[in-house]
DNA sequence: GTCTATACCCCGATAGAC
DNA sequence: GTCTATCGGGGTATAGAC
C-alpha cells in the first residue's frame, strides 16, 4: 500500500520533473535567441506543445522563476567541473569547459544577451550575473596565486591583473565568436592565459 | 521677400533640426538602457516631454529608422577621427576615440546592447553591425601592415591575428567596464597593442 | 497537469483634427 | 509639428473547468 504509493508519486514526480528540464531546454534556446526581456513565455510553451499557461504551472514565481532556474541550472554544470581544482589544474580546466560548450552557441549566447540585459540594475537577473562575475574573477585570481606558489608563475605576477586581462580576452573572443569571426576560442584564450605562466598549459 | 521666406524656412529647419537632435539624444538614452526591442518609442517621446506620434513625425520608418538614425550619427564621429590617419598614426587615434567616449557609458552601453541584440540575423540593425565591426578589423589589419611598412612593427607580425587579438581584448575590457569592474580601458587597451609593435605608442 | 477564458497591461502604426 | 483617438496585436498573470 505505501510501496504502492510511493511508486506513484515517483512516477508522477519524473513526469513533472521531465517536463520540467523540456520547458528548461526550450527556455534556454528562446532566451539564447531574444534575451529575456524580449522572450515570451508564450514562444516558449509552443516549442513543449503546451500552453502559457502549462509552462507556467511549473513555474511557480512567473517568468523570472522560469530564468533563474534556466541559470542555475548551467552554473551547477560549471561549477561541478571546477570543484576540487587548484591551481594550474584550475585554469586548464577553464579550457576544457570552453571545449565542452563550443558546439553550444545557444548556451553562450544566451549568457551574452541576458548578462549585457542584466547589467541593468533592476534586470532580475542582475544580482545572479553580478555575483558569478565576481565568483570567476576571484576564482582566477585564486588559481594564479596558487600557480605562483607552486611555481608555476612568475613571482612578481599580478594576480588580479592577470585574472582580469584573462577575463577580458575570453569575454573579447566569445563577443567576436557570436559574431561571426573565425576565432579559435580555445586555443586564443588558452595562449592568452599562457603568457602569465612559466609552466606549459 | 524672397529673403524672408529664406529666413522663415531656415527657421523651420532649425527647429526641426533640433527636434531630431533632441529625440536622437533620448532615443540613445532609452536604446542604452533597454536594447532596441525592448525599447519603446513611447519612453522616447516621454523623455523629449512628446507624444509618441509627435516622435514617429520625425522619423518616417517608425521604430526602425529611429534606430538606424542612432547609429548613424555615432557612427560618423569616429569616421571623422580615424579619416587620413595611418599606420601607428591610426593606432593611436583608436585611444583617442576610447578616450573621448569614457565618460558616455550609455553610449558604451548602446552599443554592447544592441550589437549584441543584432547577433540575430534578422534584427533591423543586423546588417549596420556586421559590415561595421569588418570594417573595423580591416582597418586594424591595415593599420598593421602600414606599421610594418613603417618599421613601427616586426617584420614576421601577423596582421590578422594582431587585428583580431586588439579587437577582442578592447571589447572584454568593454564589457568588463560595463559589469562594474575597475579596468583602465585607455591605458590596457594601448598596452595590448604595444604588444605587438617595436615603437612606443 | 493542462486547458480555456479573461483581465489588464504596453506596443507600433495610422487617420484626422488643430 | 503636434496632438488625440483608435486599431490590431502580443505580453503576463490569474481563475476556474476538466
Amino acid at each position: 500500500m505505501a510501496h504502492a504509493e510511493v511508486e506513484y508519486r515517483r512516477g508522477e514526480y519524473r513526469k513533472s520533473a521531465a517536463r520540467r528540464e523540456q520547458i528548461l531546454d526550450a527556455a534556454f534556446a528562446v532566451f539564447s535567441e531574444s534575451g529575456y526581456t524580449a522572450s515570451s513565455v508564450n514562444e516558449i510553451a509552443r516549442r513543449v506543445g503546451l500552453s502559457q499557461t502549462g509552462v507556467l504551472h511549473h513555474f511557480a514565481g512567473g517568468k523570472t522563476a522560469l530564468l533563474q532556474a534556466v541559470l542555475d541550472r548551467r552554473d551547477q554544470l560549471a561549477e561541478d567541473i571546477l570543484a576540487d581544482r587548484h591551481g594550474i589544474d584550475f585554469l586548464r580546466a577553464l579550457s576544457e569547459i570552453t571545449r565542452t560548450q563550443l558546439d553550444k552557441r545557444g548556451m553562450i549566447q544566451a549568457y551574452r544577451m541576458l548578462s549585457t540585459e542584466a547589467v541593468n540594475p533592476d534586470h532580475p537577473a542582475h544580482a545572479h550575473f553580478h555575483d558569478r562575475q565576481r565568483r570567476v574573477l576571484h576564482g582566477l585570481e585564486r588559481a594564479f596565486r596558487e600557480a605562483m606558489d607552486d611555481g608555476d608563475a612568475p613571482l612578481d605576477l599580478d594576480p588580479h591583473a592577470a585574472a582580469l586581462s584573462c577575463m577580458a580576452m575570453t569575454e573579447g573572443l566569445e563577443v567576436l565568436w557570436l559574431n561571426g569571426f573565425t576565432v579559435d576560442m580555445v586555443g586564443d584564450s588558452r595562449r592568452h592565459l599562457q603568457q602569465f605562466l612559466t609552466t606549459g598549459l
